[in-house]
DNA sequence: TATTGTTATACTCTATAACTATA
DNA sequence: TATAGTTATAGAGTATAACAATA
């Protein structure tokens, strides 16, 4: 097996590890992975209607309304009436929902924390770096090749 | 941000930019992550009943049975009685099956080929080393969790 | 009595197409 | 006429529970 090969393997291996432990953890607080992004892009970038989040999100409009209807049925968004258009409603967290998403940021942090313990210190930049690379690289693979 | 939070986006965009890529791959030859994931334990361990594809792809009996039907509806597998036991039947890759497998595992060599051309020669093992040492800590992590 | 695979049912994520209300 | 969001329909992956046929 070429290092290559090594190295796509232990990717790989560490992509499934890592599905495997956020879906576990968005499970315990109540969400799927699905409803975690689009609760993470309310926090990045704020309430919105749903029509934006179904382009940050690169998803139809009518998987937002799926995703919108379980985030508001289970108290983590509501549909906020836009006084200038009728049509459109503005997705907003709720108290609780801010709550979660809280606790997600510092769960990331303290993950990569706990990554950045596996190497010795003076590495892990230089790692960083190099999956950033190879990140760069597959973008580039799958998005070139249209 | 620390290096530990830029070392874990990286992967977190490594992750995404790979599945991307591999479901394209798979979508061009008519197959799904799910079905391929199946394909490749045939080709590994031979023809099997669908009660140890269960076992190995970690999902239920009931799973299998849909993806075998899909597999089988495609051509890309059979069913096959068992003289011995004729409650089960041995799902077996056909002619078809096993040349899109090849074409798989030969996309798989030269992906892992490309990533290694991203990186000077020298840091491509080490890079293999530091990637299976943290999907090691994430296993342990997920797996020690219960 | 235990095992193999199935039917029945349900939930999640995703998509396209047609439609309503509003701009 | 165009846009925001919905209903209708469909496919894929996943699960549990009940059941048939066979061991």
């Amino acid at each position: 097996m070429t290092d290559g090969e090594r190295l796509l393997d232990a990717v790989l291996r560490l992509t499934t590890a890592l599905q495997r432990d956020m879906e576990t953890g968005l499970a315990a607080v109540g969400l799927t992975p699905a409803r975690a992004h689009l609760v993470g892009v309310l926090v990045t970038s704020g309430p919105q209607p749903q029509q934006a989040l179904a382009r940050q999100l690169e998803v139809t409009p009518r998987n937002v309304t799926g995703l919108v209807d379980a985030l508001e049925r289970d108290g983590f968004v509501t549909r906020e009436p836009q006084p200038t258009d009728r049509r459109a409603s503005i997705v907003t967290l709720t108290a609780r929902g801010r709550e979660v998403a809280d606790g997600l940021v510092a769960g990331r942090r303290e993950l990569g924390g706990q990554l950045a313990r596996v190497l010795p210190a003076g590495r892990v930049a230089a790692l960083a770096d190099d999956v950033a690379a190879l990140a760069d690289e597959v973008e580039r693979l799958a998005g070139g090749a249209r």
